[in-house]
DNA sequence: CTTGGCACTCAGTTGTTTCGAGTGCCAAAT
DNA sequence: ATTTGGCACTCGAAACAACTGAGTGCCAAG
């Protein structure tokens, strides 16, 4: 039945609205569905009986449950297009950004101011991007630095003990060889291309050499490798306790990462919403998250999205959450190769 | 009288321990003053008469003033040493930090962790330090990256569009007259350094040169000259909402990170405790500043510190703060020149 | 200067009542 | 078969009242 579908996509908009309960009569005097109180009970009732709406004790309105929010995103939700004012403030806000860190903290406070979510923006994954230039640089008579550049426009620096320090001429040669190998690989595919065998470098130098390489590969591969930006925790504040609850020990866990990758994980695609119960993790009960794949023309190097309560206005989360992934995304690529 | 002082010191101690306005009984109760409650309400009276205390209410205990915070901070806190658990966290906190930016994002979440309160790092400040290589790698056809390093060990890139790119050669000696001029410069000299008659390039390509010297000014001097990290601000949840209401629009205005620097303006030095009122800002009354400089072996570069509510433990807050600092000076210093 | 006694104040707690939005159900109307 | 108005019922929240007790200031005695 049509209309039931109609009476629960107007609880969801008016409880998200109003933070309260909604009750029937109040819900047939804000949306002209053209039925009484009455009728409206009746789908409630049934709507209630198939678990999409629950009602906190006896005399009050119906609150929607994770499963009729999940219908309601899937089919109910008309994605509402940014305002104009909205979009001019995403480009200004993402214009003057100099480096890929910067264009990473911008995005993630951006992502944080517009919902007003806690917000969440992954680095452009390392592994899946790839060399563009290896640099090597001495800096004093035993150290250099050792700058690793990637297609995403992502620079890491190490400084290394080098004891002694070779001459310039093997220093350009190591270059060389390093970039001649390296330029153009995915950095998962580095640990089989840098091998002594096709270094070939002197002998008398390969323990330090050997140094220099395993720095790389670190860099490209443990260390770092998934880094996580997050914004907007003290929207903790205004976002109701129950959600600051479940939300904080998360947030106090970033330490741990991992946590917070495992969000989002499966996000890695398209939109991906996920509310409350349907979280692997049990403190997130009340939390929802919205989140995207972004990269360079649509083809994503990582993933951002925000952390709410399941009571949000997904309608205008999502548009913003894919508006901004998109202009990343678009900027990534103007700045890129 | 010196019993006073003992007196306002238990009330400050009290309060900041339970939240709630201390009386005369149960300050005698707790603390073994050796006197009885209405000697203590003496004392009391003079206290409040001095400006030190105040009542809520009529029939409630004392809480301390801004100016009563400010006495006991200036002459009762006697700084208690960390434990050495919270030695050992601090140490191995710091201990995997791989280059700057890592030891100042892990500063600042150390710092929000164990204060449990806002956390502010300002990174080494580039002004401050001098330059120790700069390095000029072409990208392709069109672009070339120029990376600033300093001797703090601060890593700044920025891509430039170059067209036409400059051969293999000109691009040598561009980064040897580069590196000539400025390595062991201020940053706060370069644009005295830098100067078209001292490069003496070659007319034809100047124009493009003067892309690549303003850009490294900009680096150098106008840009990111003074960047801001804060951690922590989940604590605010935690945190009265009144010290939540007055900090956040500070915290939102953190895009203008100047409100921020100018907080942290005057604590260049050794430790500053600001409270309440004595802030500039008005919005800032019911918040206090504990910030200290840091730096190599002493020397700061740059300000760190925690905003909390004027109601917080200084002594172990102000131990935890310097410690941290000197820690993290110390780590500095090792990695450093 | 300290102390015990005493009358007074008032925020917070607890208990009671009232109010009303909301419900389920039923019989009549469409 | 669905919709609707009517009606009795429920129960959280708000409003109100009374009570409690920690805390105060003051004073006279130690």
């Amino acid at each position: 039945m049509n209309r039931r579908l109609e009476v629960l996509r107007a609880i969801v908009e008016d409880y998200v609205a109003t933070e309260e309960p909604v009750g029937s009569k109040s819900l047939a005097a804000r949306h002209s569905l053209g039925v009484s109180p009455a009728t409206i009970r009746n789908d409630m009732a049934t709507l209630e009986q198939e678990g999409f709406i629950t009602q906190p004790h006896t005399s009050a309105g119906r609150v929607p449950t994770d499963k009729g929010y999940r219908l309601f995103v899937d089919q109910l939700a008309n994605v509402k297009p940014l305002s104009s004012a909205e979009r001019r403030a995403i480009e200004s806000f993402l214009e003057g950004a100099v480096d890929l860190d910067d264009v990473v903290s911008r995005t993630v406070r951006l992502l944080a101011q517009v919902t007003r979510q806690v917000a969440v923006v992954q680095y452009p994954s390392l592994t899946r991007s790839s060399v563009r230039h290896i640099e090597l640089v001495s800096l004093g008579a035993s150290r250099l630095i050792l700058v690793l550049i990637t297609d995403t426009g992502r620079v890491e620096q190490r400084i290394v003990e080098v004891n002694p320090m070779f001459s310039e001429d093997v220093l350009a040669q190591l270059r060389t060889r390093f970039n001649t190998l390296c330029v153009g690989r995915k950095l998962s595919e580095l640990p089989d291309v840098i091998k002594p065998e096709n270094l070939r470098v002197d002998p008398a130098i390969s323990g330090t050499v050997t140094i220099i390489t395993s720095t790389l590969l670190e860099m490209a591969i443990e260390q770092n490798e998934e880094r996580i930006v997050l914004a907007g925790t003290a929207n903790l504040a205004r976002l109701g306790d129950d959600f600051t609850l479940s939300v904080k020990p998360v947030l106090e866990a970033l330490e741990e990462q991992m946590v917070l990758l495992h969000l989002l994980g499966d996000a890695a695609e398209s939109m991906t919403v996920r509310i409350g119960e349907e979280h692997d993790l049990d403190s997130l009960k009340n939390t929802s998250l919205v989140a995207t794949g972004y990269g360079r023309s649509g083809d994503p190097v990582a993933t951002m999205g925000i952390l709410g309560p399941t009571r949000m206005d997904y309608p205008g989360t999502i548009s913003s959450v894919r508006a901004i992934a998109k202009y990343v995304g678009r900027f990534l690529s103007e700045s890129g190769a």
